[in-house]
DNA sequence: TATATTTGAGTAATCGATTACAAAAGCTAA
DNA sequence: TTAGCTTTTGTAATCGATTACTCAAATATA
C-alpha cells in the first residue's frame, strides 16, 4: 500500500518546511514564485492529494451535511435528497445520508452521530414529536432545515409543502366536475400533513356548501389494500359516495381496483383523485389525477435555505419558512372531461 | 453559541491531563475507579462529546463509505441505497451520496474527492468505460465494491445480478407460453448489462431452436415513447411478433400501450416481459411480467463484501465476484393461464 | 524496614493541515 | 556601506483525541 503523500513529504524532500508547502498550495501571496513552482511540481509529481480530515478538524468546517429521512427508497424522498445533492455538490459539500423509518430512537441517535461527525448542517424530514433533540442542535449553531414534515421551532428554517392547499385544490376540482359526495381517505391526522389534508378537504366542502360527514372520512393506510378495503366499506352506506379525495395515491389505487371489480365506470360514475404523483399514477389505465409535491423543488429550496445560513457569516439566525404551492394534476381518474 | 467541550475542557476543570480524561472515556484500565467516575460524572455535566473528526484524523478510519450511483431518484438505486445503509449503520458507518449523471468526468471527480474526505470504501455501480480512475483507491488500499454495474478488476469485489440469465429465463418463459415470434427491446449495448440481456435472449431462442433475427431487436431508450415507436416498427414487419422482451420496464409499459391502441390482446395475441420490476409493473392492467433484481439483496451484499473487506486486518485482498440469480415475475402480460 | 512490584497519572508525540509571529535574506536609497 | 524596507521562509501553536513512554506514589514482599 501507498502512504499517503502530506505537505510534508514534500517539504523534506525538497529540504524546506511545511508552513511552505501549504502556502505554495493554497496560493498564499508571501511566497516566491520559484518555490511555488517547484512545490506545485514535487506535488503533482508525488501524487499529493489534502486531506480534508486534517483541514476539517482545523477549520471546524467538515463540508459534510446529514440529510434524514423516514427511508430512501420512497421515491419522495429519493426526488429531494436527489436535488439536494444536485444542489449542493457544487459548493463542496457531501450528502450523510440517515434513515429513521420513523422511529423516533433512531432519530434522536443520528442527530446525535452527527453532530458528532461534525456535519456542517442537518437537513430533516422528521418523525419526532418532541423538539428537545433539536435543541442540541441548535446549541452548537449548526444550521437546521426541516422539509415535508417539519417541527415549529424558534429560529429554524423549513420547507414544506401547503398540504391544505393541495387538499383543496384536490377537492374543490372534485366539486367543479360535478360529483357532490366526496369522500376522504385520511392517513393518521397526529402527523401534521395529514391533519392538513384533512383540514383542507373538510373546509372545500364547507366553502361550496357541500354537507361535510365524518362518514365518508375513513382513515387508511398507504397501500392497495387498504384502498380496497375502505372502498368496500364506502359502498356499503345507504348513501354512498361518487368521489374520494385520498390522501395517498396507493389507497386511491386500491379504490379504483375495487371500483373495476365493481363495474362502476370512472370517471364517470365515480372519481378519484391522489395525493403525491407517484410514478405509477400517470400510467393506470384510467391515470390518476394526484397532487404534486414538487419534491425536486423542496430538496433544492431546502439546500439553498442551508447556504444561506451557512455563508450568513453574521451569527444572526436566519429563519425561514417556506410553503411550497403543490400542483393539482387533473388525470382521467377524475376529469368527465378529458375523457 | 456553546463551545463544544472538550477533554480538555473537563481536564481543566478536573485539574487533570487530558490523557487521563481520554482513558477514563475509552474505558483504559490504567486508572482509577475514583477518577473514572468523578470524569464520567463531569462529562456528562458538561455535555462532552467526542470530535469524530479528530478521532478520524488520528486513527486513520473516517467510518464513512461512499457510494456512488447515477442517480438516487432511481428505485433501483434508492432500494440498494437503502439497504447499503440498514446494513452499515449497525457498525457505524455513514454514508456519503454521490450521484454521477452517467457523467464520467463527474464519477472520476467524486472518487477524487472521496478518497480526500479519507472514506473507508467505496461502494460504487460505475459509469466508467476505463479502469484507470479506480487504481488511485486501489493504491490507497481503500476496499472498493462494485454493484449493479461493475469493472473487471484485479482484487475487485463486485456484486451484480445475471442479466444474461434473467433474460434467458424470461425469453424462456416467452417460448413455453407458446410464443414463437419472440422480439427483444434492447439498452445501449455497449453497457455490459444490456449486452448481457440481449446475449440471455438469443441463447434462449437458439437452445429452442427458434430463428434469431436482427429485425426483431431494436435499441430502445428507457421510456414510454421510445418503447412506442419500436413497436409500431414492429408491426410494420411483414412477419409481426407476438411477444416481446424487453430490456426495459418503462419500454415494455409503452408496447403494452401501444397494443392496446391496436386492440392487440395481452397475453392472447402478443405477449410482454420486462426488467427491472419497477413498481409500476405490479399495478398496471394487465399487471406486467418483469425479471427482478433484487436490489435490496444487491445493497445488502454489497454492505456486507465491505465489511469483510475491512475487518479483513491481514492485509490480503479478499476478492468476491458475487452475482445474483435474477427472479423473473410472472403476471397477466405474459400468461395465458394466470388470466 | 528496605526493596520490588503495581497502579495511576503526567509528558509529549502523533495524525495533517493552517497561520500568527519571528527571523532571515534580499533589495533600495542615502 | 549601512539603516530601513520588503519579501520569503521558518518556528511553533492549534484543531481534539489517542497512546507509548516515563515517573511518582501506593502497595506488596522479603
Amino acid at each position: 500500500m501507498e502512504k499517503k503523500t502530506t505537505i510534508y513529504d514534500i517539504a523534506k524532500k525538497l529540504g524546506i518546511t511545511g508552513a511552505t508547502v501549504s502556502r505554495a498550495l493554497n496560493n498564499n501571496p508571501k511566497i516566491s514564485k520559484a518555490t511555488k513552482a517547484l512545490v506545485l511540481k514535487t506535488a503533482v509529481e508525488m501524487n499529493y492529494e489534502q486531506n480534508k480530515l486534517a483541514l476539517a478538524l482545523k477549520s471546524g468546517k467538515s463540508f459534510n451535511v446529514g440529510v434524514v429521512v423516514p427511508r430512501i427508497d420512497m421515491i419522495f424522498f429519493a426526488s429531494i435528497i436527489r436535488a439536494i445533492e444536485d444542489e449542493l455538490a457544487p459548493h463542496g459539500y457531501h450528502i450523510i445520508i440517515c434513515q429513521t423509518h420513523d422511529d423516533e430512537e433512531k432519530e434522536n441517535k443520528y442527530l446525535d452521530t452527527l453532530l458528532n461527525a461534525q456535519v456542517d448542517g442537518i437537513l430533516i424530514s422528521s418523525s419526532n414529536k418532541k423538539t428537545k433533540p433539536f435543541n442540541r442542535v441548535l446549541l452548537k449553531n449548526i444550521p437546521l432545515v426541516f422539509f415535508d414534515r417539519k417541527q415549529v421551532m424558534n429560529g429554524v428554517s423549513s420547507v414544506t409543502i401547503d398540504d391544505f392547499d393541495g387538499a383543496y385544490k384536490a377537492t374543490k376540482h372534485l366539486i367543479m366536475e360535478g360529483y357532490t359526495r366526496i369522500a376522504h381517505f385520511s392517513g393518521n391526522r397526529d402527523i401534521d400533513i395529514y391533519k392538513n389534508r384533512f383540514l383542507g378537504y373538510k373546509q372545500a366542502l364547507i366553502d361550496h356548501d357541500i354537507k361535510f360527514s365524518t362518514n365518508y372520512v375513513i382513515q387508511t393506510p398507504s397501500n392497495t389494500v387498504a384502498g380496497r378495503q375502505a372502498l368496500k366499506q364506502l359502498l356499503k352506506l345507504k348513501q354512498a359516495p361518487d368521489a374520494i379525495f385520498s390522501a395517498s395515491d396507493l389507497a386511491a389505487l386500491g379504490a379504483i381496483q375495487e371500483l373495476k371489480q365493481h363495474s362502476i365506470k370512472i370517471p364517470d360514475e365515480f372519481a378519484v383523485v391522489g395525493f403525491s404523483n407517484e410514478p405509477f399514477t400517470k400510467f393506470m389505465e384510467p391515470s390518476i389525477s394526484t397532487v404534486d409535491q414538487s419534491p425536486l423543488k423542496m430538496g433544492e429550496i431546502a439546500a439553498q435555505v442551508f447556504l444561506q445560513q451557512v455563508s450568513n457569516s453574521s451569527g444572526k439566525k436566519v429563519k425561514k419558512n417556506i410553503i411550497l404551492p403543490p400542483e393539482l394534476i387533473i388525470r382521467k381518474s377524475s376529469s368527465k372531461l378529458s375523457n
